[in-house]
DNA sequence: AAGTCGACCAACCGCGTCGTA
DNA sequence: CTACGACGCGGTTGGTCGACT
């Protein structure tokens, strides 16, 4: 089966975007949201493929874009988060309020990788270059015991299919000990169980429960989503309580939300929640949260 | 002044995932 | 269970600009 285009391509614009057509853009989310980009270019009179749209508005028009260069305390982090979760550049974005991960992505191909390598590291490894060359030959599931400069983490979780998804990730910090959590995550069907086994955590290491539920609360819901599903803070029997905000109103008699409608509200949940590397607002707008977690 | 090269970055493309019918 | 629409992500491309010769 083939894939349909996005769009009609025969009628879309390419290339650089105008002037005129950001105005327009920016005019139509102002007055009704983000969301919907499929039918938003004709609702916006714009001769554009939704993606194209999508893409304008997150990586150059929202208003609450960082522009400028980065501070030596964002490459920092950068590095350190990239040694955590690789080239999962939404998630790296998310956790620099107003960069966006194209731009973390061309900053770090630009600018970072070669700083590491200037340093004698592997930008893919993060260790130092010889070693890592070395390494390649060895069995990358034989890992070392945890040292007192290496950290081990894993996920491991079977939610949505019997394949059990494993993640080991292994960081090394040479010379400088440092403290980190080590989380696993294990998810079967409606049961699920976060055990954190240490509490130190040094990079504010969270697990975030998606804030489903407040965005459906508020109204946020795109139209046409179904009524009867239950949001997952509801389906771990959180009803009630601290992490789930459904008695006010019961998700299973409203509608989740899809990706539609702005974040606005959520913070507060993410702040208060697991949240996991501060994942960012459009990944806690489904599982999608969790689920980024598990490496491919 | 003209040509070449490399860096930068906006935008595109293809694929994976999710939700729904 | 399957097909399909829609969205989001990551890799890649290509245009622009400045530095250099």
């Amino acid at each position: 089966m083939g894939r349909s285009p996005c769009c009609e391509k025969a009628h879309t614009n390419k290339g650089a975007w105008t002037k005129e057509e950001d105005e327009r853009l920016v005019a139509y989310i102002k007055a009704h949201g983000e969301g919907c980009w499929r039918s938003l270019p004709k609702a916006a009179g714009l001769l554009r493929c939704g993606k194209s749209c999508r893409l304008r508005w997150i990586n150059y028009l929202r208003p609450d874009l960082k522009r400028g260069n980065f501070t030596e305390e964002e490459d920092e982090l950068i590095i350190k988060l990239h040694s955590l979760l690789g080239n999962k550049w939404s998630l790296i974005a998310g956790r620099l309020p107003g960069r966006t991960d194209n731009e973390i992505k061309n900053y770090w191909n630009t600018h970072i990788r070669r700083k590491l390598i200037n340093r004698g590291i592997d930008p893919t490894t993060h260790r130092p270059i010889q070693e890592s060359s070395a390494s390649q030959d060895s069995k990358p599931t034989q890992l070392e015991p945890i040292t007192s400069n290496t950290i081990n983490i894993s996920f491991t979780s079977s939610a949505s299919t019997p394949k059990v998804e494993t993640f080991q990730e292994r960081i090394s910090f040479p010379g400088k000990p440092e403290k980190i959590s080590m989380l696993t995550f294990k998810e079967e069907k409606n049961e699920s169980l976060v055990e954190e086994k240490f509490t130190d955590l040094n990079l504010e290491l969270r697990i975030s429960l998606p804030d489903v539920v407040d965005r459906c609360h508020q109204g946020l819901v795109g139209e046409g989503k179904s009524k009867t599903s239950r949001c997952f803070k509801c389906s771990l029997g959180m009803i009630n309580g601290m992490e789930c905000r459904c008695g006010r109103i019961r998700c299973d008699v409203v509608g989740l939300g899809g990706s539609n409608g702005s974040n606005k509200g959520s913070d507060n949940i993410i702040s208060n929640g697991f949240d996991f590397l501060g994942l960012s607002k459009k990944e806690t707008t489904s599982l999608l949260g969790f689920r980024s977690l598990e490496m491919k």
